[in-house]
DNA sequence: CGTTCCCTTGACACCGATCAACTCTGGTGG
DNA sequence: CCACCAGAGTTGATCGGTGTCAAGGGAACG
């Protein structure tokens, strides 16, 4: 029978992550689970690191979405990236003096604290461990890039679809998904205005994408009816997702 | 009378945008310009690294403007930044396998390369560099999220005004801009390549940007005539450039 | 059983795209 | 020195994708 213990080792989401890059020993996974001890649950609509914090800690998220978002003067807002559960809010944030956007809890999540001093000496005792975290830190930028071009030359269709390829790629990633789909709890004003839409069209071209028998989504549930039809209306190419050993082909 | 060593030290973009950072001992300084001794001159229209090559040095912009771009399937071109002297092409990608979008040259350009070797070297044996270095990463990546802001949430005219606002400071952090402007030798298709529009309405907007006596915009020289009014017009806010010691208020 | 999100729908407005000239400028070669 | 040429900038007419506004419907939850 799995302890608890085991259970907590198996299911950490980072390990799950950074195994799919490199392999890691016995150790690298267990400083990984050691280091996400100390756990924080945020409510939904909470902020889990506001703008203009100075954390002295890292948060790792280890279940639940979280955005990272800007507020404009007129009060628009724009989500910058979608974090779910392997994904960091803040890893080298202590460089800074603050934040310079916030990260909020779309559903209720669970964060661990990592505190400064011992990411350090988890980096320098682990080096196959800091080269994993490099590695996804340099794909996270690599979503950036992916989004501007997402949001600067697609149009509204081929748009949702790439982000849904993406998001599907990512949770795969973290063993929460398989080929058939995910669970997406975000709201269609979330969509909007990560992708610069309004929820309005959003729901719209929702209604196209299942009209065109590529996607389900109901409940909170995503369904990708049609993956290589939603790949080619997106134009997704996921090499700037650099290659996890499990979604590759 | 100053050798040409000197003149290399003094001028070196890196050393300048660095200094503004954080305080960096005279070792620090010759260590940047002698690891930048290497360095290779591209032709306007070049690509200084491509899509999917693996390059295995660091390249430093000297001198000149270059853009890192993707091309989409339908030949569309979207540009996630530009780069400017003293900015990094690919600080850390002999971490992963290979580029995943190209770097073109705008203008004539001279990049420094830096093998890995020295790059690592620099970083071990002078931590202040490294961590002045870490602060130059932090700071791209939140250009980019403020580039998808920027892209998701503005209308054209702002859109616009937020990138000038940000060219202006940076080039300041390099000593290559005054408050009054600076050489700016991007196409109307560049901008539009940059920020998700057309060069024609591109062309509409400068000249309403013009008319609005927010700007002088001709030869290759920008000029600001009116940088609150810019701003406002932009809703700039620069703290996500994370304060340079010579730009800050 | 009511309240609160969230989703959905329709009519209409408008920003920015598209297409197709035309002009200007700087560089090049005769 | 001039004629040409290519690349960049400019202009006008028109189109269409997405935004806006406003109202209604439905499901979860106390």
């Amino acid at each position: 029978m799995a302890t608890l213990r085991d259970m907590t080792e198996v299911e950490n989401p980072l390990v799950t992550k950074l195994g799919g890059f490199a392999v890691l020993s016995e150790q690298d996974r267990l400083a990984v689970v050691h280091a996400s001890r100390i756990v924080r649950s945020v409510g939904a609509h909470q902020d889990i690191i506001s703008d203009g914090d100075r954390p002295d800690h890292v948060h790792l998220i280890l279940a639940g979405w979280a955005a990272r978002y800007k507020i404009l003067p007129d009060g628009e807002r724009q989500i910058t990236a979608f974090l779910i559960p392997g994904d960091f809010c803040d890893l080298h944030v202590t460089i800074l003096k603050q934040m310079d956007h916030g990260i909020g809890a779309l559903t209720a999540v669970s964060v661990a604290e990592i505190s400064r001093r011992e990411m350090n000496q988890l980096c320098d005792d682990r080096p196959g461990l800091l080269r994993a975290m490099w590695w996804a830190t340099l794909v996270d930028e690599g979503v950036l890039r992916e989004w501007i071009v997402n949001i600067g030359r697609r149009d509204s269709y081929a748009r949702i679809a790439h982000l849904m390829c993406e998001l599907l790629v990512r949770m795969q990633n973290v063993g929460l998904a398989d080929d058939g789909g995910f669970q997406l709890p975000l709201t269609q004003e979330h969509l909007a205005d990560a992708l610069g839409l309004t929820p309005v069209h959003v729901n719209r071209v929702l209604q196209r994408l299942k009209a065109d028998k590529l996607i389900e989504l109901g409940g909170r549930t995503l369904t990708i009816l049609d993956p290589g039809g939603l790949r080619r209306a997106a134009g997704f190419d996921p090499s700037y997702l650099h290659g996890n050993k499990r979604t590759d082909r």
